[in-house]
DNA sequence: AACAAGAGGCGTGAAATGTG
DNA sequence: CACATTTCACGCCTCTTGTT
């Protein structure tokens, strides 16, 4: 069962609000596309493991002790065995070489088991020092099929295709439920986000362009909004409702300052001059802060 | 005190959806 | 397809609050 759950990470948020809005950078734009891709990775993986009912599932959890500071994508507890595994969505063909994985095109991805070890170590410690009768074991997931790596293996690296075996270890009863829900419940408390190491590259926010974009794919749309209910988006042609549209360039608003807003801030930022149809919004989907003539939205 | 800006409620009409 | 029902946008009104 999951015990603790991941939203979307903010350094995401904050470049899905940001995308269309203004020209990335390389870097904005690199950072991007692997935070997306990392966390379709943990996403495809969470979705696998949900199906163990027997395992207590943490996911994304930071842990700081003596053994340093690291953050886990997922830690499993079943039986007296705690798992962390590290997902990565790495795709295409590589070559081991040295500390490195270099595909065919030269780009190159560092090997990932020196943080693997730190982490492995960090866990340990904490895990034994609340019960030394708990294993720990750790692994790389390589979640994505077409990652290939010339043939090499190692005992802490799982490709997609071992994945199910690999799992089946964990898809039984056992007496332990209660216990392990509690070490779950006790590295909760321990755990301590670090949002500075979340941090997106961010675009000064008065040379950001305001106005409405399409949820889908995110290009800015120049729509009148009239009356109606529903609208195409002009680039991608998909079907939104007045709300949808409205609602995803309230989010990028907060996302995108990470401060709260007014109505008239709101009523600017979307070119639209119904005070009305905001505040129904507002009041609907976010949470306010304020009375009166200082009442500001948040998320 | 006068004024501007905001909240909240209500009625109206149009759009969207459901039904025979 | 025509009609009934539901959902939604929007303007209007009133009350409250902060500013000049």
């Amino acid at each position: 069962m999951l015990l603790k759950s991941c939203d979307v990470p903010y350094r995401l948020k904050y470049y899905d609000a940001l995308v269309g809005r203004v020209k990335m950078t390389d870097k904005q734009s690199k950072d991007y596309a692997i935070y997306q891709s990392g966390y379709q990775g943990e996403w495809s993986f969470a979705e696998l493991i949900k199906a163990y009912k027997h395992a207590v599932v943490l996911w994304d959890v930071s842990l700081n002790n003596r053994c340093g500071e690291a953050q886990f994508d997922f830690i499993v507890i079943h039986d007296y065995v705690v798992t962390h595994y590290d997902v990565k969505n790495f795709k295409g063909s590589y070559q081991l070489q040295g500390n490195m994985f270099v595909s065919r095109t030269g780009s190159k991805i560092k090997n990932p088991d020196t943080q693997l070890a730190v982490a492995h170590a960090v866990l340990e410690s904490e895990i034994k020092s609340y019960d030394w009768r708990y294993e720990v074991e750790s692994y790389i997931v390589f979640i994505n099929e077409t990652f290939h790596l010339d043939g090499s293996k190692k005992e802490q690296w799982l490709y997609k295709s071992q994945l199910k075996h690999h799992l089946s270890a964990i898809d039984n009863p056992h007496p332990m439920t209660e216990h392990n829900m509690q070490l779950g419940n006790h590295l909760l408390q321990r755990h301590q986000p670090n949002p500075h190491l979340n941090m997106p590259v961010k675009t000064e926010f008065s040379s950001i362009a305001g106005g409405l974009k399409c949820p889908l794919c995110r290009k800015r749309i120049e729509i009148l909004l009239t009356g109606k209910k529903y609208y195409n988006c002009p680039a991608c042609m998909r079907v939104f409702m007045r709300k949808e549209i409205l609602l995803r360039s309230l989010q990028d608003l907060y996302y995108l300052q990470e401060v709260p807003f007014s109505i008239s801030e709101a009523e600017e930022w979307c070119q639209l001059s119904s005070r009305t149809t905001l505040k129904r919004l507002l009041r609907e989907y976010f949470k306010s802060t304020g009375q009166k003539k200082s009442v500001k939205y948040y998320l």
